[in-house]
DNA sequence: ACCTGAACACCGTTCAAGT
DNA sequence: ACCTGAACACCGTTCAAGT
């Protein structure tokens, strides 16, 4: 090339995370590679390696990029049962504003482990409905990997096909309810 | 080559297969490669192709090798909670049987689908449970993805990581317990 | 029928070099 | 500091050719 850069900026992590979803958006993250990348930003497929280590850790860049829209209930004095419910529609929303980002964090626990301030909120409620200590930890692994579960399901297209005539967001708010149940059955 | 083939014995499909459950066993699913399994099995790797249409096609049929030796509890007049409890340990024996497998059958929701054998007596157990012809289909499918995704955890080693104290396998019980709950309190 | 080699269009990443 | 080109060691798959 004649002059230093074929854009006029320089590139922005922003920038990049923007194009990374955008392209994971619409061909999965299998669709994703750094030289489709680099060329969708007009730039050197090497020149992404200055901003970023490597492509997984662009991908874990952009996943925890995205959990930071994660909005977590506060603190006020609402009952539990309306916090969990509001904690597991913040998170469905999350998981599925980037469907396909969703199986890479599926399938990278560490990112999940990550995600701090969803397990300080999530203490809070379940010892708020009684959960008692010993078995905070294990209660709290098995409802996030439920509702986990759940959201690949639909996040992968298995949701319609197993149950086509449901609607989503009702199924969900079904399971939630579930879970509730169990938890209120567990407090007496 | 001088010869024919490099090995004595043509290709087998079974022979094929194991290689992979080997391989993927080893190094995941994206340690798979058709030249390295070609080269595993002593052979070139374009002759693979005359046994399978496409690396796609030849994981997914992995999977439903894998799926054949799912041990589903008979009908025979054990009560449904017993049989509930045989279906999911039948289903989590299966899946981590081979767990980077697990990971690719849940982004391929045909694979899931597809395993009809297991609908059918999920479908048989819920009725027994009282679960309502309206409701079947998502409660199914709620409880399938509840199952789904604490195997997943467990697969991708999450389960360790957030409640490394626990004991999978009686995580796995409390959580088929907490269906049970759910199920019998519906009932009433 | 079953296998093969060469070739095509891709990958991620390193490294030395440019401005 | 930021970007680049050439190169390396890989991919999946097609196609024409071998036995």
């Amino acid at each position: 090339m004649a002059v230093s850069a074929r854009r006029g900026q320089p590139l922005t992590i922003q920038e990049i995370y923007t194009a990374v979803l955008r392209m994971v958006g619409e061909g999965g993250v299998e669709g994703l590679s750094m030289r489709k990348l680099a060329a969708e930003l007009d730039v050197n497929p090497m020149s992404l390696y200055h901003h970023v280590e490597s492509k997984d850790a662009l991908l874990r860049g952009a996943c925890t990029a995205v959990a930071q829209g994660l909005a977590l209930p506060p603190d006020d004095g609402t009952p539990w049962q309306e916090q969990l419910r509001a904690l597991a529609h913040a998170y469905r929303s999350i998981a599925l504003s980037h469907p396909a980002l969703w199986s890479y964090v599926n399938s990278h626990p560490d990112l999940v482990e990550q995600e701090e301030g969803m397990w300080v909120v999530f203490n809070r409620v379940l010892v708020a409905a009684g959960v008692p200590a010993a078995e905070l930890l294990r209660i709290r692994t098995v409802l996030y990997t439920f509702v986990s579960g759940l959201l690949t399901a639909e996040a992968v297209g298995l949701l319609a096909e197993l149950d086509p005539a449901g609607d989503a967001e009702t199924t969900f708010d079904a399971a939630v309810d579930l879970i509730l149940d169990a938890l209120e059955a567990r407090a007496t």
